[in-house]
DNA sequence: TAATATTACTTAATATATTAAATAAATCAA
DNA sequence: TTGATTTATTTAATATATTAAGTAATATTA
């Protein structure tokens, strides 16, 4: 039967297995926290504004909408989020991080590091200073 | 509050968004089709296999086994994928690709090499190379 | 300004992801 | 050869992904 691309030469299935390389080293880690990854994303992006939009978080997160609405309901169950209606607009919903969040954050933050240092030994800086700037090139060129 | 590293300076969150921009490409002609990612992932590991395992399925598509457990369900179904459980050792599940999904793969592939060549015409054919190199060299250096 | 359209999010339905536990067949060790 | 272990897969439970449809607030326009 005639054959695409060898699988090991699709660009999707390189990037998510690079993808899942990288993860395998963090998830563990998050597991301790009692996070998941996707968890671990929204409070990421949490971290460095005071108040995002729902939409805006979902762009920044790469999480669609809908699974937004959930992890956030989990989160703020959990205690470490906070939702607001917008006063100038009340279909927008703003969240934040509570205090609590914050903590937990932190907590993360160096355990975060520490892998993310291991995997530029690994990897090597430039090798992976490269990789990044590759990678943001062809998202841009993607229309991403 | 002291931050980590930019989420764009994030290796798995660029890995994250340059498989989103290029499976965007790809997805609307799949779900043309009647498949998902992950249906597709799987026929098309099956395509160039006669008879595969369920757990070199598993590892080739980059699914789960339990996800898969499904996703065979499914395609089972459809009548695009065949079980047959292996003689020497009944443990064992072999999954193939039947006539009706043969058809299916053969159908899926011209669409799928314009795409794959739109992309390499966006990004240049050098630049993509590079990158599915790298990909390649990380995923090994990282032990995947 | 009332009808329409748009925006921002949520709900619903189905598919997949993840972890743990269960099952059944094969292998190993005493 | 039997009992314990390992292997290959499935089931179960909960979380997330995806698409479509719904809801409520805001903006537009005739």
């Amino acid at each position: 039967m005639a054959n695409l691309r060898k699988i090991n030469r699709s660009l999707p299935m390189q990037l998510l297995q690079a993808r899942e390389s990288a993860m395998a080293l963090f998830r563990p880690m998050l597991r301790t926290f009692g996070l998941t990854d996707q968890q671990w994303r929204v409070i990421r992006v949490l971290a460095s504004h005071n108040n995002i939009e729902a939409f805006e978080l979902s762009q920044q997160s790469m999480i669609l909408p809908p699974s937004l609405t959930r992890i956030l309901k989990n989160l703020e169950e959990e205690g470490l989020v906070k939702r607001h209606s917008d006063k100038q607009d009340q279909r927008k919903v703003l969240i934040s991080l509570s205090a609590k969040g914050k903590r937990k954050y932190q907590q993360v933050v160096p355990e975060s590091e520490k892998i993310y240092r291991s995997i530029e030994k690994k990897v090597g800086k430039k090798a992976l200073d490269d990789l990044l700037k590759q990678l943001v090139a062809m998202n841009s060129s993607l229309g991403s």
